[in-house]
RNA sequence: GCCCACGUAGCUCAGGGGAUAGAGCACUUGCCUCCGGAGCAAGGGGUCGCAGGUUCGAAUCCUGCCGUGGGCGCCA
């Protein structure tokens, strides 16, 4: 990250305590300093809206007493600060040295990818994020892609934020559904039609050709989808650490284990024949059923003792994020509930849920069913637009929101398609670097270079936006939101644009210093513009 | 009927207590004797779904209503 970004930070809200201080006005009770930066260039770097919170309980009119602040700020200058004023209904505005930013340059340079954003808001807390989870009874389909992309990107974004993550994907095989999956292979295997409600798609008859005479359709099927899953998902370049078995969760006893915590936490009953959790004392509408009255477990107890196993691996202080697509959003309360019932802590359990992804070719909706057979594969979607359109086209907005994904839209190698708008922006500075290098340019090391002579608007722009990184990594790590840095990268590349187009960095009429600090400027760009696609899980390429 | 999310420019979406509400596309108009014009710049375009409330201040928080999507099984 710019370090210095934080400090900054710090000692701006401790100079407008300070200066309220000397004011002589109490902050209220619940008073946070409010300490932000205005949308508006003119407001300088940094607002505070100090005057406005407290002048009231103080008695005081907000102007003057913001304008008392600006006085003694002025006298008492913080590090860095080139100018206090007051502006507006009483806002005390803060204008950074030039220096500031050529600092942001300079250590981006020296962090180089790898460092540049990085910093240490998870302490090392450990956080599981279990994400796709699709059922291994076919491949996963480009609803899944959207999960795929998020959860991938909310683990990169907690690892640069000092989290220890771990990806981990739940396996549904066993239960009604894996066995019409086992049934429908085998009957394809056989020549027959497939059972009542089960599978018939494409992918169906192609296993069933491929499974061998006499092998076990249950276990083969089950080896064959998730072969098919994990090729996939790696296509995008998602991995998981952890691959966790739901039959495994029944050999091990974990289910038996559970169903006796409940019953001992007094959560669990029995009523008409089944066995039932008592959810609705922990917040959710109806009490649900763990075990049927045939003696089957529904989906949901398997569900919790996967979620009561994982917050073991977890430890004590550690979080788990689960991810699930809108259609499960009914299944939240319970969940927490039945951790509720067990004791754990329910800050301990976030569930994040995507809504779903309308999915569009040339404006014409493509449905994804998966039970039709007419599915949609995320393989056709990968295939179609590549890996890296995918994933930052499933990201392009907030996961609050249903978006419309343009397959042809996002495979077109065109500026208006964003994913293109970014790394092309990426691409050119490197192509500027090689430009130098082909013009036979000496570079001197980022240390020797004199920034000062950077104060071109365009410059600026990039420099400022660039010390914004970290914290746009950060509030997108705390807030599960990779679209925030998504929205970062397309402002970050029209600045990038602008700059390429209003300043020449190589060429004859360009002093030799300016092209030493331009080129210093276009490393430190790079780097912000691969470290921002790198927490999304997109490439940074160096030419399209 | 109940639960969740959403409703911001013609379209797709950012912003989610602060100052004159932003971007891309589309539209109008400029800009190629130098690093990729696959671009850049300027302009027009808004009752932030509607109505109340809280607040010094509301697109943002609360309540109600309307609209859209999803969910509401001893399916998974």
């Amino acid at each position: 990250m710019c370090p210095f970004m934080a400090d900054i930070r710090t000692s701006l809200v401790d100079s407008l305590h300070a200066a309220l201080a000397a004011a002589g006005v109490e902050a209220p009770d619940g008073f946070r300093m409010g300490l932000e930066r205005p949308a508006r260039r003119e407001h300088g770097d940094w607002s505070s809206n100090a005057a406005l919170a407290t002048a009231k309980a103080a008695g005081r009119n907000p102007r003057e007493l913001a304008a008392e602040l600006a006085v003694w700020l002025g006298d008492n200058k913080p590090d860095d600060v080139a100018e206090v004023s007051v502006a507006g209904p009483g806002f005390v505005n803060f204008k950074l040295a030039p220096s500031c930013l050529h600092r942001v340059v300079a250590d981006a340079v020296a962090a180089g990818v790898d460092r540049f954003g990085r910093q240490n808001l998870g302490q090392g807390r450990k956080v599981i994020v279990e994400f796709v989870s699709a059922n291994p009874t076919g491949p996963v389909h480009a609803g899944h892609g959207r999960g795929a992309a998020y959860g991938d990107a909310v683990a990169r974004l907690l690892q640069r934020c000092g989290y220890e993550v771990q990806r981990e994907f739940y396996i549904n095989d066993r239960g009604t559904q894996m066995g019409l999956y086992a049934a429908s292979l085998a009957a394809a295997r056989a020549g027959e039609q497939a059972p009542e409600n089960g599978y018939n798609g494409q992918y169906i008859a192609d296993w069933a050709a491929e499974m061998p005479q006499g092998a076990d359709a249950r276990h083969w099927g089950r080896q064959r989808a998730l072969a098919d899953q994990r090729e996939v998902l790696g296509s995008m370049a998602v991995a998981f650490d952890t691959w966790s078995s739901e039959q495994a969760l029944v050999d091990s006893g974990a289910i038996d284990d559970t169903l006796a915590a409940l019953g001992e936490a007094g959560a669990a009953y029995e009523a008409d024949g089944a066995l039932w959790l008592r959810s609705s004392d922990y917040g959710d509408d109806k009490d649900r059923v763990l075990v049927k009255s045939d003696g089957e477990y529904t989906y949901l107890l398997p569900d919790i003792a996967y979620h009561r196993d994982k917050l073991g691996r977890a430890g004590a202080a550690g979080l788990l994020i689960t991810v699930w697509g809108a259609d499960h959003h009914g299944y939240v309360a319970r969940m927490k509930a039945a951790m509720a019932a067990l004791g754990c802590d329910p800050t301990a359990l976030e569930v994040a849920v995507t809504q779903l992804v309308r999915l569009e070719r040339d404006g014409e909706e493509v449905r994804l069913s998966k039970r039709t057979g007419d599915i949609i594969e995320l393989r056709e979607v990968i295939d179609e637009v590549g890996a890296d359109a995918a994933r930052f086209t499933y990201l392009l907005q907030s996961m609050d929101t249903a978006p419309t994904f343009d397959l042809a839209k996002a495979a077109a190698q065109v500026m208006e398609n964003p994913v293109f708008y970014v790394q092309m922006a990426h691409a050119r500075l490197c192509s500027i670097a090689a430009r130098a290098r082909a013009e036979g340019v000496a570079r001197q090391s980022a240390g020797e270079v004199d920034l000062g002579v950077l104060s071109h608007e365009r410059e600026l722009e990039i420099m400022r936006r660039l010390s914004a990184l970290d914290e746009v990594i950060a509030a997108a790590a705390e807030e599960r939101a990779p679209h925030r840095v998504t929205a970062w990268l397309r402002d970050f590349a029209a600045a990038v644009h602008s700059f390429y187009h209003d300043c020449y960095v190589v060429g004859p009429r360009i002093a030799p210093e300016l092209t030493q600090a331009r080129l210093v400027l276009t490393d430190a760009a790079r780097v912000g513009l691969a470290v921002g696609l790198g927490t999304l899980g997109v490439s940074a390429p160096e030419s399209m």
